[in-house]
RNA sequence: GGGCAGAUUCCCGAGUGGCCAAAGGGGACAGACUGUAAAUCUGCUGCAAAUUGCUUCGGUGGUUCGAAUCCACCUCUGCCCA
């Protein structure tokens, strides 16, 4: 199957401008495509690592991917079906992301003998002449049509501010000089980008003449219609550090039904036959395949051996067992108070808690085990030598696991 | 620059002098049922050394025994006019 064929089948394309054109390009190995990364955070997230995926995609058929991090064009804030100005960052901040981000996306992409670039906005946004670009870029540019976009219709409503109105006119004016600098004629990026990447393929037209094109790809949409990969700690980030393996492994386990096999389908590299087998799948039996999603993700994004470990110790937890790898709390003395620590204490250190008021709530609730029994007390109280002498497990929760150390 | 409307807890949104840690809804969290799913039902949702104390209704000051609520100034936002 070719190249484009299998991005349609595993549901990623969203709109394309020019579809025979792109398809022709791509399943040669004749594109130079760019995928923007506004350095927003120090990590990158589950919806870069769908565009990750695609440029390894298209890499491996040929084509050449740049990936731009957005140094200058997260100094405006991306406005695109926002309801809310974005927090300004400040220069600092986004210098040092952008060292987070070039690290994580070696990872995936292959930069080795310009296989691949990896380039920053900011090297040519930031010198900009704001009078030369009114003229050079800024004459061909519409307000009228630019207010009619998709990406400002909710901003129409709550305010939008000149900076990030320019934000889309950034991102074109990039496009065309990556097309003048390295011969890229494509741009990819999420579907909510789709006017900004229009601006760019307009920008190339009226000023040189030539043709670009631009492809989005699907959002990753859980079957409510809300974006995925985020959850109420924030989102899922591929950074160790910040979303362990184990975490990480858990969210993928623990997708609906409805989205198990978009998922697999947009996020894997598993082939095409394999997945539709998984599609008359139905009932109980579905929980393999979120079994099989959450290795393979894990297994991309943190290595086989994570991935392993991640799903031993998934297994053993659910199972009733124990396991080595979850998250672990230590406990020294100045957290005793007289000696002890109580239970609220141990939930809140192990942040299992928010507060010692949450806690409180999840104890007297029947939410709170010690290796399996019951907290039924809130008074209850362990001494450093109660929890030396176990392995002590704490669970909130039907999903919330810590091991409990003593120093 | 002028006029009008507004800012309340995670979000939406009630509250116009004490009965307000603040209605209602959403979300989140916990329990039951399940398949580590969804739906449903129940509970719960500021912080704490917890029959009590402390902090919170855009900010600062003021009136009052008492202020989310009244007054002044300020900041921000939306709408209309220029």
């Amino acid at each position: 199957m070719e190249l484009y064929d299998e991005l349609t089948a595993r549901g990623l394309i969203a709109q394309v401008t020019d579809e025979t054109e792109i398809k022709e390009l791509i399943n040669n190995g004749k594109a130079v495509f760019y995928i923007g990364f506004d350095p927003t955070a120090d990590s990158l997230h589950v919806g870069h690592f769908m565009a990750l995926c695609l440029m390894k995609r298209l890499q491996m058929a040929g084509n050449k991917p740049i990936a731009l991090i957005g140094g200058g064009t997260a100094m405006i804030g991306d406005p695109s079906g926002r309801s809310d100005m974005r927090q300004m960052m400040t220069t600092e901040t986004i210098a040092h992301n952008v060292d987070c981000f070039k690290k994580q996306m070696s990872r995936f992409i292959d930069f080795s003998d310009d296989k691949a670039l990896l380039v920053n906005n900011a090297d040519w946004l930031l010198d900009l002449n704001y009078i030369d670009v009114l003229r050079e870029v800024g004459s061909h540019f519409s307000v009228n049509r630019m207010l009619t976009a998709e990406c400002y219709k909710q901003r129409m409503e709550k305010g939008l501010s000149f900076l990030e109105f320019n934000y889309m006119i950034m991102q074109s004016y990039d496009f065309y000089v990556l097309y003048q600098k390295y011969g890229c004629n494509m741009e990819f990026g999420g579907d909510d980008q789709w006017s900004n990447m229009l601006g760019g393929t307009e920008l190339i037209r009226r000023k040189l003449g030539k043709d670009a094109y631009a492809m989005t790809i699907n959002l990753l949409l859980n079957s409510e219609g809300k974006k995925m990969g985020k959850t109420q700690s924030g989102a899922v980030w591929l950074d160790p550090e910040k979303t362990s393996p184990f975490e990480f492994y858990q969210y993928w386990r623990n997708v609906s039904d409805d989205d198990v096999l978009k998922c697999i389908k947009m996020l894997t590299f598993l082939p095409l036959e394999e997945i539709q087998a998984m599609e008359s799948w139905e009932g109980s039996q579905l929980n393999q395949a979120k079994e099989i999603l959450a290795f393979e993700l894990t297994n991309l994004v943190h290595g086989e051996e994570e991935a392993k470990k991640a799903q031993e110790s998934a297994k053993a937890l659910f199972g009733g067992g124990n396991a080595a790898d979850m998250p672990t709390a230590n406990i020294t003395e100045s957290d005793l108070r007289e000696g002890k620590i109580d239970i609220l204490g141990l939930l809140v250190c192990s942040s299992l808690s928010k507060s010692r008021g949450e806690a409180r709530r999840n104890v007297e609730q029947g939410g709170v085990t010690v290796n399996g029994e019951k907290v039924t007390d809130i008074h209850t109280s362990y001494t450093l030598e109660d929890i030396k002498g176990s392995d002590f497990i704490l669970k909130r929760g039907k999903k919330n696991f810590c091991r409990i150390t003593a120093e």
